[in-house]
DNA sequence: AACTATTTATAAGA
DNA sequence: TTCTTATAAATAGTT
């Protein structure tokens, strides 16, 4: 029962590779382990050579994957079906129709989609921005803050939040 | 030097944690490994408490993801379903994960969604905002020109220390 | 960042 | 798959 370091190359033999895989499920516990330690965002998706699924998330699959986009936005897009098909599901009309609004709104507070709007619209998108921009710079001292103290307990003593203040 | 089994929770020290955190990258390794000797395609994303990413895929991120997204859903339909409504349904998939990030993307962008954000993001976020705003400001000078309005109404700026915020 | 005593993971065999 | 066990690998506590 001599055991030895194994060679990092794919396992030939089908059983073999299947036996390892299962025994090396412990990827998956430490996973677990750094996320409860450490405090961190994990996600783990991994296809056996089989095709089966087993993942892990520490919040959920969907809030890490939309935490990863922010970070890489520009390799987004996945392959579309054809718009043909994509009409022949109402199904998938309706939410078709759901992210064009979505969208819209989106491009409408990033300021580029502005015409047609009449000078109340265009006061009420203001005050939006405003109120977002100023919860975005006050989180951003915030955190500025809680990160760049390189006095130990830092945390311990943060100031009370200023967004409070500010929706008081 | 006698080591023990730590306990399995968050290490209250943010020292302690970040230095474990380094420690443990292992995993990353042990992820490659698996992905190499079983074959399998692997995802594995990390946001440190800190908010730094760190990420590997066997592949690529956005193949291992969409591979997810299709996987995740399709499991209620055990009874073989056509072709056709496989593929219809893995687009309902798309199309909701969609939605649910462009809602989510919104909802930063008016400042009701900050938590978990770093500062990188936070001044992305802000910088959008920024630029936004100042296509509206405008857009909404020049509209009010045309209808002989001399300045806008007084209502838009009815919030003095959020002006202060802004402009600080 | 380096060291090392221990714990943990796991390869091989059954 | 699951158990066993020798051994390799990871890492907690310390320097």
């Amino acid at each position: 029962m001599k055991r030895r370091r194994i060679e990092m190359k794919k396992i030939d033999n089908r059983a073999a590779r299947q036996v390892t895989f299962c025994k090396r499920r412990g990827l998956f516990k430490k996973a677990m382990e750094l996320s409860t330690l450490c405090d961190a965002e994990i996600a783990l998706i991994v296809f056996s050579s089989t095709g089966k699924l087993f993942d892990y998330a520490s919040s959920s699959m969907q809030q890490v994957i939309e935490r990863h986009n922010l970070h890489s936005k520009n390799l987004s897009k996945m392959d579309k079906p054809s718009m043909e098909l994509q009409r022949a599901n109402s199904t998938n009309t309706l939410l078709s129709d759901e992210i064009v609004g979505k969208a819209h709104e989106l491009r409408q507070m990033k300021g580029e989609e502005l015409q047609g709007l009449n000078i109340e619209e265009l006061q009420k998108l203001e005050q939006l921005l405003k109120v977002g921009l100023s919860r975005v710079s006050n989180t951003k001292v915030q955190v500025a803050q809680e990160f760049g103290q390189k006095r130990p307990f830092a945390g311990a003593f943060r100031r009370p939040s200023e967004r409070a203040v500010l929706e008081g």
